[in-house]
DNA sequence: CCGATTTGCCTAAAGCCTTTAGGTAATTCC
DNA sequence: GGAATTACCTAAAGGCTTTAGGCAAATCGG
């Protein structure tokens, strides 16, 4: 019997696709068995559970998103940097609404990638925010406002909430991260 | 045999404490049949499917989110009823963090009573609104801005993102609100 | 008030998902 | 090449969803 070559990254990254293509919700051990050709007991050495998969998952998109984000921002500051982190995330969410959902998923606890990925992000939003003048608690309260905004609009979006509005969620978006530097400019 | 007197109606408010006690995702045809003490499906009586459940859930957490924001916005305008309104979603999620997750739960496509909770609530937040000055389309985009900012705030906070970090995110919270305030004041 | 209809809850059963236990075959290592 | 490890398998138990078909309780018409 050949063997599938199965690890707990392989899986992780399947499943991530297959978060992609019918939504992560869907994403069960049985159904990546299936894709595997595989039986789905076998999974089992590879992956704790069902949350524990999921939260492989989680991880490999908020990896692959932080590194994005940290790309986008290389030689950019101000409103500039702000915006295109914001890109990132946004277009992020939309050419992977799997992954993106998978970001959300956080079990009882953390796990300490979970945590280190999390860290990751926090720490662009503040080298975003070096572009502008504020300090310590001004700046947490910063950061937790712009994840706040940027998280709430996509998810929204992607929920639908702007489709029969005008205008559309397209215009409306860098009006938003316009009225944000504004905000951070004069942040009092 | 007695019977029990299910309806759609209860089936739906008896989820929706449930949802509040053992979470959301935990909600389930089965388990709410244990509760009744009744068989799993008696239920399907009077819900489609576990769908269905969740939509009629979703539904009574909507409803019930805006009439305590349409209480709580009488009377009040600028930064005060901005604050109140604020304060309503985000007390509403910590007491009934099952509800709340519910009200995110959009199948496929809204039911027409979902359609109307959302618009109830796009309409409280153009009510906060007519206390800055503002004309479409930027009133579109700062109702789009605030919803985003609330909703994103408080799905972070109960995701346990700033519960690590100082200063506590009850801090964060007014200060985040007054930002908001000064951006709708001065907004282009 | 009683028979007929409707309605509420039941049993049965099929299908899918998760998870554990224990076995066999393929790979790796000395 | 034989021993140990590792990868995948079969089997089985338990939970949730959903459909089909049945009996009994409530309701309604005469």
């Amino acid at each position: 019997m050949a063997r599938a070559g199965l690890t707990g990254e392989r899986l992780a990254q399947a499943g991530a696709e297959l978060a992609d293509e019918v939504g992560f919700d869907q994403v069960t051990v049985s159904a990546l068995a299936r894709q595997f050709g595989v039986q789905v007991a076998s999974l089992y050495s590879h992956v704790r559970s069902s949350a524990d998969l999921k939260v492989r998952i989680a991880t490999v998109a908020l990896t692959e998103l932080a590194d994005q984000a940290a790309a986008a921002l290389a030689g950019r500051a101000g409103r500039d940097a702000l915006s295109a982190l914001a890109d990132v995330y946004r277009d992020y969410a939309r050419k992977h609404p799997g992954r993106y959902t998978a970001t959300r998923f956080v079990p009882g606890s953390p796990t300490p990638e979970q945590v280190e990925a999390g860290r990751r992000h926090s720490e662009l939003v503040r080298a975003v925010l070096r572009g502008y003048d504020l300090d310590e608690p001004a700046q947490t309260d910063a950061v937790r406002l712009l994840g706040s905004t940027i998280h709430g609009y996509i998810q929204l979006e992607s929920a639908g909430t702007f489709a029969f509005t005008e205008p559309s969620s397209d215009d409306s978006w860098p009006r938003i991260i316009d009225a944000l530097d504004t905000l951070l400019r004069s942040w009092s």
